[in-house]
DNA sequence: CGAGCAACCTGCATGC
DNA sequence: TGCATGCAGGTTGCTC
């Protein structure tokens, strides 16, 4: 599920619930996730208090004072918080892969079904880690612009939606998105990276900004208590122009939208109206 | 170097 | 009902 929209909620959502807690106790029910789970997470992670969360593309980040657990959703992945009470409330399902208590008695679980996602450790007080070290700048960052984009697909043959969703171009433009983002800057996806002009670049920036910020704002609006909640925030209640709406009526012309593969993904377009 | 694709998993919808 | 198939919102790391 988690696009970066998902993610940052997400973030919002346990932030002040974490945010100067120590952690009592860490339970590890499954080690083998996209990476192994890192030894550190359960023999570093008690006792250490939660400085802040922060987020690094769809990477989520729990700062504490010998380093940070690197929390990745995965395809499928979730994190809730509960409140811990003696009668009910803490049993663990199949896809519980970690709990994490607190002080205060909440406990923030992961929960992933594909077991896609990965906990992994980042030593202090520098937070480098291989996988975060080529990432592409945030998209609703200062770093990133049409110019940006412009810039990094000179000579680059592969379709434009497949460079969008590389993150060492940038982080967090997932395949929902991609495909929104692309409609409304009106640029068909399967076009080269390289053959897009600066002009439309700087369209194209400013849809990806448009489609993440809105659907961030969504889950905000969603987002009353992250306790006991699912962990999805409904940002989905957005409207989609063209993700999962092969075969229906384009918004703007009316003609069928279209469906095609590129790297392996669910792509779809309009005919007209993207060029 | 860039491009394409297999792989990591489970759950769910679909069709026979 | 059971079983096979294909698909799913991510990402790395392997080949060529």
């Amino acid at each position: 599920m988690p696009e970066l929209p998902e993610v940052e909620t997400t973030r919002r959502g346990i932030l002040p619930h974490v945010k100067g807690r120590r952690v009592v106790a860490v339970t590890l029910r499954q080690r083998r996730l996209r990476w192994p789970v890192s030894r550190e997470v359960k023999a570093t992670l008690p006792g250490q208090r939660i400085e802040g969360v922060s987020r690094r593309g769809k990477y989520l980040l729990l700062h504490c004072k010998a380093g940070a657990l690197m929390i990745h959703l995965g395809m499928s992945g979730s994190l809730r918080l509960l409140r811990v009470n003696k009668e009910k409330g803490t049993a663990a399902g199949k896809h519980d892969h970690l709990d994490i208590l607190f002080d205060n008695r909440q406990l923030l679980r992961f929960h992933d079904p594909r077991r896609f996602g990965s906990l992994l450790w980042v030593d202090g007080p520098d937070l480098s880690h291989p996988l975060l070290d080529s990432l592409g700048p945030e998209p609703l960052g200062d770093d990133f612009s049409g110019d940006y984009l412009f810039a990094r697909s000179r000579g680059r043959r592969a379709a434009v939606k497949t460079f969008i969703m590389d993150s060492r171009i940038v982080v967090g433009v997932g395949n929902i998105y991609a495909n929104e983002a692309l409609y409304l800057a009106g640029i068909h996806p399967g076009r080269e990276a390289g053959r897009v002009s600066r002009q439309r670049y700087q369209r194209l920036g400013a849809t990806v900004r448009e489609v993440l910020g809105r659907a961030i704002d969504a889950g905000g609006t969603t987002l009353r208590d992250f306790i006991g909640s699912d962990g999805r925030p409904g940002y989905f209640s957005q409207s989609l122009y063209v993700y999962g709406r092969a075969g229906l009526p384009c918004a703007v012309c009316g003609r069928a939208l279209k469906e095609m593969r590129l790297g392996q993904r669910a792509t779809v377009y309009c005919s007209k109206c993207q060029r």
